[in-house]
RNA sequence: GCCGCCUUAGCUCACUUGGUAGAGCGCCAGAUUGUGGCUCUGGAGGUAGCCGGUUCGAAACCUGCAGGCGGUACCA
């Protein structure tokens, strides 16, 4: 075989492409979400939670009710079999592994179990803007109270998460007590119906009072002419769950909230069980600094209907996000929570009264970069030392060696291209300075320091190509043994 | 999952009733032996999402599939 070189045409070139609802992350995304993370999660060790890192994979029967069955492992969770045939799934929150590392080692935890966590989760369903199927969470959870003061330290603890990062941002907070209380009130007993009750309810925002109406009714058309089956209830139930929603309408303070609602609720047990409930959430929220303007009841606030036991809740973010047309972007809630008394019991039989928040890291993150724009974000390159000649490479490795020691990044061009490509390169980066030791400098013992910022910024007042060259804008030559200094008054200007 | 719209260069988009493709931006190079911007010049880059059909001829018309967008359902 003399002919080496492939053969085009019997060579299989796959498409190169990250699969659907998988995202690549660069610098500047990984820096911001990098830098949520670690404000949130310095907020939840001022409260007193300790770190906790579970696997990414857990067995699929731990997980909770989308356990794969044999015809469709992979709806909702992506699951694979291992070699002993025991069914695994990628977790899709951070809370199913917890209820399940707090039922392992239950006994062996200071009481109540105060933890948070942050990493990526995994959700095998339809992609969409702002929504995919890898994406960050980091949560904090208190398992083993049943307080209600312990959902208000979490509600707390959202808020003062929100505030650290810099977001602003309203939590929304509701009690399943009470929604099932008014079913229960209203003799809607069947769980189908009662669903459906519910998932009007949470519609309140999107659709307002005549579409949850419609939906509490026989039914709504939407704008595509999809019709969704209603709820069914008779018009005389249909006031009463109005009233309900209404009761936080006008932006209303939590406590006038809780009076409203007193009167809706008047005669159901459960529903006054859950506005004790609220009534000492709120006065815990007060005594804990949380104003009416950071966190809200709101009774249409449903969330995942076989999960929550009693609090919920959910922050939304109060930021214009546009996209790049102008285009309002709308963002589903950036983080949400509630009291789910019955995860560790699937194991144990043991009910364990446990309270969470889940912050959510990429989408929020999203929703910054909208706002702030890309370039606010970005990350700034290293210090570039310009490479002229093979046999001076000892020269710049040394300089480089120095700025690294002296605490600066910095780097030396290891391409093959000339000056001019290798200028575009540093400014590119967004490094802060590009150092140059050609022949002239090693003669005289200097070094030639571009400031590029500086340059960047004289550049707009020359139009003229000559002078911007001879200028040389931000550029000056000094002995070697100042270089260290020049760079550190250059990068410390950023 | 269901309904609707869309898919042409890396990106944003053109191409009068079917005659095998263009622009702007970006990228690379030169003008400028060792200088990122500006300006000018040149260059690379496309099996028109994929498969089939209609036609002498399809980017354009039709079927199917895939992907994207919007709505709806679901959302731990």
């Amino acid at each position: 075989m003399t002919d080496q070189a492939p053969e085009p045409t019997s060579e299989f070139r796959p498409e190169a492409r990250s699969p659907r609802g998988f995202a690549d992350k660069r610098a500047s995304q990984i820096a911001l979400e990098r830098r949520l993370v670690e404000t949130v999660t310095k907020v939840y060790e001022d409260f007193g939670f300790e770190a906790l890192q579970t696997p990414a994979f857990e067995y699929a029967d731990a997980l909770g009710k989308f356990l794969p069955d044999s015809d469709r492992p992979n709806v909702g969770v992506f699951a694979l079999q291992d070699d002993d045939d025991q069914w695994m799934a990628l977790r899709y929150d951070l809370t199913a592994p917890l209820a399940r590392f707090a039922a392992q080692n239950w006994d062996g935890l200071p009481k109540p179990f105060r933890r948070y966590a942050f990493g990526p989760v995994y959700r095998n369903e339809k992609p969409g803007p702002g929504r995919l199927r890898e994406f960050i969470q980091c949560d904090a959870d208190t398992v083993g109270t049943d307080r209600p003061e312990a959902d208000a330290e979490i509600i707390a603890l959202a808020v003062a998460g929100f505030k650290a990062a810099g977001v602003p941002a309203l939590l929304r907070i509701n009690n399943r007590k009470l929604l099932n209380g008014l079913l229960t009130s209203l003799g809607v007993a069947g769980a189908d119906q009662q669903m459906a009750v519910l998932r009007a309810i949470d519609k309140l925002d999107r659709l307002g009072i005549p579409g949850v109406e419609l939906l509490l009714g026989k039914g709504r058309k939407d704008d595509s002419g999809d019709f969704t089956k209603g709820a069914g209830l008779a018009d005389s139930a249909i006031r009463p769950v109005l009233d309900f929603v209404m009761a936080a309408e006008g932006g209303a303070a939590r406590s006038l909230v809780l009076q409203r609602l007193g009167n809706v609720l008047a005669n159901s047990p459960e529903g006054q069980a859950g506005l004790e409930d609220l009534t000492r959430i709120d006065t815990a929220l007060t005594a804990l600094g949380v104003s009416d303007e950071a966190a809200v009841f709101e009774p249409s606030i449903v969330r995942g209907l076989e999960y929550y036991t009693g609090a919920v809740f959910e922050a939304e973010l109060l930021l214009e996000t546009r996209d790049e047309k102008g285009e309002m972007v709308r963002f589903g809630s950036v983080g949400g929570g509630g009291r789910y008394d019955d995860l560790v019991a699937r194991f144990t039989g043991e009910r364990v009264p446990a309270t969470g928040f889940s912050f959510g890291v990429s989408r929020l993150a999203a929703a910054l970069r909208l706002v702030e724009g890309e370039k606010a974000n970005a990350a700034r390159g290293p210090i570039v030392i310009i490479n002229f000649s093979e046999s001076d490479m000892g020269a710049y490795f040394q300089l480089a060696a120095e700025i690294r020691a002296a605490g600066m990044a910095a780097e030396v061009y290891l391409g093959r291209s000339g000056m001019k490509a290798q200028m575009k390169y540093a400014d590119r980066r967004l490094s802060p300075a590009a150092v140059m030791i050609g022949g002239d400098e090693l003669n005289n013992g200097t070094v030639t320091i571009k400031d590029l910022d500086l340059g960047r910024d004289l550049a707009l007042q020359i139009s003229d190509n000559k002078a911007w060259r001879e200028g040389r804008p931000g550029q000056v030559t000094l002995p070697r043994a100042e270089a260290i200094n020049h760079l550190k008054s250059i990068v410390k200007n950023d």
